[in-house]
DNA sequence: CGTACTCATTGATGTGTGTCAATATGGACA
DNA sequence: TGTCCATATTGACACACATCAATGAGTACG
């Protein structure tokens, strides 16, 4: 799979006009966050002391099955909000701040008089 | 100034854990920033002077026909993130910069130890 | 009235996505 | 080696979504 280039920096919508390549690739982050138990997978793992969760704290938190939360597990690492590594048996993952505060400072609209 | 109440109610992530209902309804605003058209089109309205477009003017910077666009801004609408006001025979677009603050509070994770 | 213009809505179609059951992978430990 | 456990992958299915052509609704102006 291609490497993600996703640090680079992204200024606020207002301060200059999104072309179409940049969309695209901040639209599949953005579609990634579009789903309610993506988002309280983010929140598990960002809320969580150390910032690490394992898979199966992940699992216990909701009534889905295994195969769907590893689903969605991958979404999230595939956008580069989440990575993830083994130690023993278990996988532990965690957020990658540096994405989340570029998708947050892209929403960031200086408040207009 | 007094502090806006929509952003008191929507910590960000890493305060406390996302309910459920809240997690629905974050979710679908997110999901209306997972298009790139939609990105584009927010970014249009937001670095425009004034503050505001006629659907034409957005209309104009897309290969797209009028009903998709149209579309798209009933989505944006739909989810808070757009208002509009018809005025003549045009209709102008301006953002809701408490929607958006709500959205970029949410995903700004400080920065971990 | 009628015409022209701007924008919204409807209906159809192909594609994408969330979910599950079944299966595979890979480490730990006997 | 073999067994158990944690997680990932595959395949299938129902549903949602982006897009378009056609049509409708509302305003401005003769």
């Amino acid at each position: 799979m291609e490497p993600l280039r996703i640090l680079e920096c992204s200024p606020p919508l207002v301060r200059e006009q999104l072309d179409t390549g940049k969309a695209v690739e901040l639209a599949r982050a953005f579609k990634a966050l579009g789903d309610p138990v993506r988002l309280r997978i983010l929140s598990i793992v960002a809320s969580h002391v150390g910032g690490e969760v394992c898979v199966c704290d992940i699992t216990d938190a909701f009534d889905l099955t295994q195969p769907t939360i590893s689903h969605h597990l991958k979404v999230l690492r595939d956008v580069g909000l989440l990575t993830h590594e083994r130690r023993g048996s278990w996988v532990y993952y965690r957020l990658v701040p540096e994405r989340m505060a570029q998708l947050s400072a892209l929403l960031n609209i200086p408040a207009t008089v």
